[in-house]
DNA sequence: TCAATAGTTCGTATATCCGGGACTATGGGA
DNA sequence: TCCCATAGTCCCGGATATACGAACTATTGA
């Protein structure tokens, strides 16, 4: 098993951020991460939005978050704690997340028309 | 030849116009075409950010940035002319894009490291 | 009518994504 | 110490998306 990897704050790009928050399962999790005062584990989302993840799925899509600076994660014992890295974000890119997690929540508020 | 379709304000979703710009080529087509005074042409952007992009691949951008909600195409003569939605977009998801183009402007600025 | 220009569409090669199943790592009993 | 359960990761096949060359359409001008 390799180690995981975490991008430093410089390496972090706003391809990579958008790229990862594009899918709504990653910008759920990570909306939740972000909003938590502890830190989660990946199993906490195993259903989110009314929707069962498989669980190599939701290894990918924490592998996503992490790629792109968003989180970091640490193995505790047998599970895992991530925490966001807003901060870290905030500093290479003012305002973005708040921006993007303030679409994302007025959406869940208004959805589009159908 | 297919009419072009344009979603109407509310179909505008974030996932969408978060993938639209996570892909840098298009983010800086829509940065110039946002910035500019008057409609831009796709064959405008045959290079840009200094290499070549075929002009199937940049029909196919251009497609992206539209089912999106971030432009508005409309055929005039030979041509295309194209200008931004940012008002759509910003009645549905207010500061959402000035906090991405801002993002993608500062990291013009300051690169990752390498 | 013909040629030139601007974009689109199609076909194929390549890359990325999804998810089932096997695997690894850690901790808690008996 | 030896299992077993739990939490995640890895691998691989199928589905889906993306890139780009080549052929096509539409419009204008000569």
């Amino acid at each position: 098993m390799r180690p995981l990897f975490h991008p430093t704050t410089d390496q972090i790009t706003v391809e990579g951020i958008l790229h990862a928050l594009s899918d709504p399962v990653r910008a759920a999790i990570f909306a939740e991460i972000a909003g938590a005062s502890c830190p989660m584990t990946c199993s906490a989302f195993l259903t989110i939005k009314d929707r069962d993840i498989p669980k190599s799925t939701l290894s990918q899509h924490f592998k996503a978050l992490r790629d792109a600076g968003l989180i970091h994660s640490e193995r505790s014992g047998v599970e895992m704690r991530n925490t966001s890295r807003c901060a870290d974000v905030d500093k290479r890119f003012p305002g973005l997340l708040p921006a993007v997690l303030a679409a994302h929540a007025r959406q869940r508020v208004m959805p589009k028309r159908r």
